[in-house]
DNA sequence: TCATAAGAAGACAAAAAGGTCTTTTTAATT
DNA sequence: AATTAAAAAGACCTTTTTGTCTTCTTATGA
């Protein structure tokens, strides 16, 4: 469904809120370790979350990474845009550049609901809804 | 959703299809163009597909391709499955190992009924179905 | 204040996806 | 039989995705 850095994305800020609210702020070596993600991709990967404001981080020793209350909740449709664009949020199944009720593909009027619910979905669930929920890592 | 070459693969076959139907068996170059896809590179995919058995050719002056009735109904699934492999009908969408009922990731049950309905989906629709259906190609 | 532990930055590289082109084979038509 | 039109095969190339590593910067704590 979602590209590998969409996918470790979510899975770093899920489990750094999860932390935060175990009152810790988990740095990059433990994140990549915990959520199976190779490390400096996934380095990588947050670097571009802070810079976009997504997660704030604080460097030098004692640092990690944390959210604060000023961004959060944060739509998990806003870290997917961010990460791999809307495709799966607008696109077309048949892979049309212009679809739409007045000019379908043959799979439109199947295939419209489904990424109604996908965009219901993305909209509604934020990393805070998601970390509040217990669930394994692997 | 899909990547391109399952796209390229169903729009072509879905266009062959349209065309058995008139009572015409298109070739390479004017599937490509009607389709607007790479000429060579959907030529490679419907070599794939006929070896696969999902569709038939004919070399030659006065070749092309078709769908005999032995092979017809094809199920988009399948296509799907034999192109990109079936990441969509049973991957998570956090991207884990191992997500089920009993060790869910936090997208689990928000996720599986809408993963449900894609599996319902390309197990109905077939090209055929798909090919009867008056539609746009843009 | 100095050593150390952490993130930031960015170059580099491997693998996968996407795409192009040439040559070969096959069959129909003249 | 020769010509021509078509698909088959496969080598090759480009771009994107995925991943690695080294160096720089920053902050803490002894």
């Amino acid at each position: 469904m979602f590209n590998k850095e969409t996918e470790y994305a979510m899975r770093s800020l899920v489990y750094i809120q999860v932390e935060n609210y175990k009152g810790r702020r988990p740095g990059i070596s433990e994140i990549a370790a915990e959520i199976d993600a190779p490390r400096f991709f996934t380095a990588k990967i947050l670097q571009r979350m802070v810079r976009q404001g997504f997660v704030q981080s604080r460097k030098g020793r004692g640092g990690g990474f944390y959210f604060d209350s000023k961004h959060a909740p944060l739509k998990i449709g806003d870290v997917i845009k961010a990460v791999e664009g809307d495709n799966i949020m607008t696109g077309c199944a048949f892979g049309l550049k212009y679809c739409d009720e007045t000019n379908p593909c043959p799979l439109h009027f199947r295939y419209a609901p489904i990424r109604e619910k996908i965009n219901t979905l993305v909209a509604e669930e934020t990393i805070q809804s998601l970390a509040r929920r217990p669930a394994g890592t692997d």
